[in-house]
DNA sequence: CAGTGTCT
DNA sequence: ACAT
Protein backbone atom coordinates (compact mmCIF):
# COMPACT_ATOMS: atom_id res chain seq x y z
CA UNK A 1 0.00 0.00 0.00
CA UNK A 2 1.03 3.33 -0.80
CA UNK A 3 1.27 6.12 1.76
CA UNK A 4 1.71 9.49 0.09
CA UNK A 5 -1.19 10.88 -2.22
CA UNK A 6 -1.18 10.77 -6.06
CA UNK A 7 -2.98 14.36 -6.14
CA UNK A 8 -4.91 16.45 -4.28
CA UNK A 9 -8.00 17.79 -5.71
CA UNK A 10 -9.82 20.82 -4.03
CA UNK A 11 -8.92 19.39 -0.59
CA UNK A 12 -9.61 16.17 -1.56
CA UNK A 13 -6.44 13.62 -1.17
CA UNK A 14 -6.61 10.87 -3.90
CA UNK A 15 -4.50 7.65 -4.15
CA UNK A 16 -4.26 6.48 -7.63
CA UNK A 17 -3.68 2.22 -7.50
CA UNK A 18 -3.95 2.06 -3.69
CA UNK A 19 -5.08 -1.29 -3.61
CA UNK A 20 -3.14 -4.13 -5.42
CA UNK A 21 -5.70 -6.69 -7.86
CA UNK A 22 -5.11 -9.29 -5.01
CA UNK A 23 -5.92 -6.58 -2.33
CA UNK A 24 -9.21 -5.72 -4.53
CA UNK A 25 -10.46 -9.55 -5.20
CA UNK A 26 -9.92 -9.87 -1.14
CA UNK A 27 -11.67 -7.17 -0.48
CA UNK A 28 -14.55 -8.42 -2.85
CA UNK A 29 -14.59 -11.60 -1.45
CA UNK A 30 -14.92 -10.09 2.03
CA UNK A 31 -17.68 -8.02 1.30
CA UNK A 32 -19.73 -10.66 -0.59
CA UNK A 33 -20.35 -12.36 3.02
CA UNK A 34 -21.19 -8.83 4.47
CA UNK A 35 -23.90 -8.75 1.42
CA UNK A 36 -25.33 -12.36 2.37
CA UNK A 37 -26.07 -11.37 6.40
CA UNK A 38 -27.44 -7.50 5.01
CA UNK A 39 -28.62 -7.78 1.74
CA UNK A 40 -28.34 -4.73 -0.49
CA UNK A 41 -31.38 -2.43 -1.19
CA UNK A 42 -32.24 0.51 -3.02
CA UNK A 43 -33.21 3.52 -0.30
CA UNK A 44 -36.19 5.99 -0.86
CA UNK A 45 -35.30 10.08 -0.70
CA UNK A 46 -37.43 11.99 1.15
CA UNK A 47 -38.14 13.88 -2.18
CA UNK A 48 -40.30 10.72 -2.77
CA UNK A 49 -37.82 8.60 -5.71
CA UNK A 50 -35.27 6.12 -4.97
CA UNK A 51 -32.11 6.26 -5.22
CA UNK A 52 -30.00 4.38 -8.45
CA UNK A 53 -27.44 2.98 -6.41
CA UNK A 54 -28.22 0.17 -4.32
CA UNK A 55 -27.04 -0.10 -0.61
CA UNK A 56 -25.98 -1.78 2.48
CA UNK A 57 -23.93 -1.36 5.15
CA UNK A 58 -21.26 -2.82 7.85
CA UNK A 59 -20.57 -1.69 11.34
CA UNK A 60 -22.14 -0.50 14.60
CA UNK A 61 -23.54 2.05 11.96
CA UNK A 62 -25.39 2.03 8.70
CA UNK A 63 -26.82 5.05 6.70
CA UNK A 64 -30.29 4.50 5.63
CA UNK A 65 -32.86 6.75 3.97
CA UNK A 66 -36.84 7.08 3.43
CA UNK A 67 -39.91 9.77 3.39
CA UNK A 68 -38.62 10.94 6.65
CA UNK A 69 -35.08 11.74 5.80
CA UNK A 70 -31.35 10.70 6.00
CA UNK A 71 -30.00 8.94 9.12
CA UNK A 72 -28.26 6.42 10.78
CA UNK A 73 -29.19 3.24 11.53
CA UNK A 74 -28.37 0.57 14.75
CA UNK A 75 -29.97 -2.50 11.98
CA UNK A 76 -30.55 -3.39 8.65
CA UNK A 77 -33.83 -2.68 7.40
CA UNK A 78 -34.86 -6.40 8.08
CA UNK A 79 -34.42 -6.68 11.36
CA UNK A 80 -30.81 -7.65 12.29
CA UNK A 81 -27.26 -5.70 13.17
CA UNK A 82 -24.88 -4.46 10.19
CA UNK A 83 -22.15 -7.10 10.14
CA UNK A 84 -18.54 -6.51 11.35
CA UNK A 85 -16.88 -4.20 8.87
CA UNK A 86 -14.22 -6.53 7.06
CA UNK A 87 -10.54 -6.43 8.12
CA UNK A 88 -9.38 -5.75 4.84
CA UNK A 89 -11.59 -2.78 4.58
CA UNK A 90 -10.19 -1.54 8.21
CA UNK A 91 -6.61 -1.67 7.04
CA UNK A 92 -6.95 0.86 4.53
CA UNK A 93 -8.90 3.16 6.83
CA UNK A 94 -5.48 2.60 9.40
CA UNK A 95 -3.48 3.06 6.62
CA UNK A 96 -4.47 6.43 5.17
CA UNK A 97 -7.27 8.10 7.62
CA UNK A 98 -4.29 9.43 9.65
CA UNK A 99 -6.80 8.95 12.97
CA UNK A 100 -6.28 6.04 15.74
CA UNK A 101 -9.98 6.00 16.12
CA UNK A 102 -12.12 3.49 14.61
CA UNK A 103 -14.73 3.93 11.99
CA UNK A 104 -18.48 3.11 13.26
CA UNK A 105 -19.96 2.80 9.32
CA UNK A 106 -18.19 1.00 6.06
CA UNK A 107 -21.63 2.66 3.80
CA UNK A 108 -21.72 -0.08 0.82
CA UNK A 109 -22.93 1.57 -2.70
CA UNK A 110 -23.22 -0.65 -5.67
CA UNK A 111 -23.30 1.62 -9.15
CA UNK A 112 -24.96 -0.56 -11.79
CA UNK A 113 -25.65 0.34 -15.46
CA UNK A 114 -26.94 4.29 -15.48
CA UNK A 115 -26.66 4.65 -11.53
CA UNK A 116 -25.26 7.76 -10.50
CA UNK A 117 -25.29 10.07 -7.08
CA UNK A 118 -26.12 13.59 -6.55
CA UNK A 119 -24.25 16.24 -5.19
CA UNK A 120 -24.39 16.22 -1.63
CA UNK A 121 -22.51 17.17 2.11
CA UNK A 122 -21.51 14.14 4.38
CA UNK A 123 -23.39 15.42 7.56
CA UNK A 124 -25.00 12.91 9.06
CA UNK A 125 -22.72 12.56 11.53
CA UNK A 126 -21.67 13.58 14.94
CA UNK A 127 -18.12 15.41 14.43
CA UNK A 128 -16.88 16.31 11.42
CA UNK A 129 -13.23 16.62 12.42
CA UNK A 130 -13.25 13.10 11.15
CA UNK A 131 -12.29 12.39 7.95
CA UNK A 132 -13.92 9.95 5.64
CA UNK A 133 -12.28 7.32 3.33
CA UNK A 134 -13.85 5.97 -0.14
CA UNK A 135 -12.91 3.22 -1.52
CA UNK A 136 -13.53 2.09 -5.51
CA UNK A 137 -13.72 -1.12 -6.85
CA UNK A 138 -14.91 -2.27 -9.74
CA UNK A 139 -15.77 0.02 -12.79
CA UNK A 140 -14.69 3.39 -13.22
CA UNK A 141 -16.83 6.51 -12.15
CA UNK A 142 -16.62 10.16 -12.58
CA UNK A 143 -16.64 11.86 -9.31
CA UNK A 144 -17.35 15.54 -9.17
CA UNK A 145 -16.33 17.82 -6.72
CA UNK A 146 -18.22 20.94 -6.01
CA UNK A 147 -17.84 24.11 -2.78
CA UNK A 148 -18.93 24.01 0.55
CA UNK A 149 -22.13 25.31 -0.40
CA UNK A 150 -24.68 24.35 -3.55
CA UNK A 151 -23.59 25.34 -6.64
CA UNK A 152 -20.80 26.74 -8.14
CA UNK A 153 -17.61 25.54 -10.06
CA UNK A 154 -17.11 22.07 -10.19
CA UNK A 155 -14.60 19.61 -11.08
CA UNK A 156 -14.33 16.06 -11.90
CA UNK A 157 -12.08 13.43 -11.80
CA UNK A 158 -12.52 9.34 -12.85
CA UNK A 159 -12.10 6.85 -10.35
CA UNK A 160 -11.15 3.53 -10.90
CA UNK A 161 -11.11 0.08 -9.21
CA UNK A 162 -8.38 0.07 -6.01
CA UNK A 163 -8.21 4.27 -5.78
CA UNK A 164 -8.84 5.71 -2.59
CA UNK A 165 -9.92 8.96 -1.85
CA UNK A 166 -9.50 10.66 2.34
CA UNK A 167 -12.01 13.69 3.09
CA UNK A 168 -10.61 15.75 6.09
CA UNK A 169 -10.35 18.71 7.02
CA UNK A 170 -11.27 21.59 4.71
CA UNK A 171 -13.12 19.36 2.21
CA UNK A 172 -15.28 17.62 4.79
CA UNK A 173 -18.23 19.08 3.87
CA UNK A 174 -17.58 19.69 0.30
CA UNK A 175 -20.30 18.90 -1.89
CA UNK A 176 -19.41 15.77 -4.52
CA UNK A 177 -21.77 13.04 -5.89
CA UNK A 178 -20.43 10.53 -9.58
CA UNK A 179 -22.03 11.37 -12.64
CA UNK A 180 -21.57 8.30 -14.30
CA UNK A 181 -20.58 4.91 -14.30
CA UNK A 182 -17.87 3.43 -17.42
CA UNK A 183 -20.22 -0.26 -17.55
CA UNK A 184 -17.84 -2.86 -17.73
CA UNK A 185 -14.62 -0.97 -17.61
CA UNK A 186 -13.55 -3.42 -14.84
CA UNK A 187 -13.11 -7.18 -14.94
CA UNK A 188 -12.91 -7.31 -10.99
CA UNK A 189 -16.97 -7.93 -10.76
CA UNK A 190 -18.21 -10.40 -12.87
CA UNK A 191 -21.03 -8.84 -13.39
CA UNK A 192 -19.54 -5.01 -13.55
CA UNK A 193 -20.40 -2.23 -11.81
CA UNK A 194 -18.94 -0.03 -9.39
CA UNK A 195 -18.99 -1.00 -5.59
CA UNK A 196 -17.70 2.00 -3.53
CA UNK A 197 -16.89 2.11 0.34
CA UNK A 198 -17.42 5.24 2.33
CA UNK A 199 -15.95 4.72 5.96
CA UNK A 200 -17.16 7.31 9.02
CA UNK A 201 -17.26 7.84 12.03
CA UNK A 202 -20.79 8.37 12.86
CA UNK A 203 -20.40 9.67 17.03
C1' DC B 1 -31.68 18.63 -2.94
C1' DA B 2 -27.62 11.26 -1.42
C1' DG B 3 -33.16 13.10 -7.27
C1' DT B 4 -34.52 14.79 -11.68
C1' DG B 5 -35.25 17.70 -15.69
C1' DT B 6 -33.78 21.37 -18.62
C1' DC B 7 -30.92 24.57 -20.78
C1' DT B 8 -26.16 26.42 -22.05
C1' DA C 1 -25.15 24.87 -14.05
C1' DC C 2 -29.13 25.36 -11.80
C1' DA C 3 -34.09 25.34 -10.43
C1' DT C 4 -36.71 22.69 -7.54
Amino acid sequence: MDKDATLTLRGFEIYKGFLQSAEQTRMVSDLREVMKLAPPFSPQTSYGKPMSVRMTSAGRYGWYSDQTGYRYTRTHPSGPDWPAIPESVMQVWQTVSGVSRVPDCCLINFYGEGARMGMHQDKDEADFRWPVVSISLGDDGLFRIGNNERGGKTESIWLSSGDVVVMGGDARLTYHGVDRIRFGSSALLPKGGRVNLTLRVVD
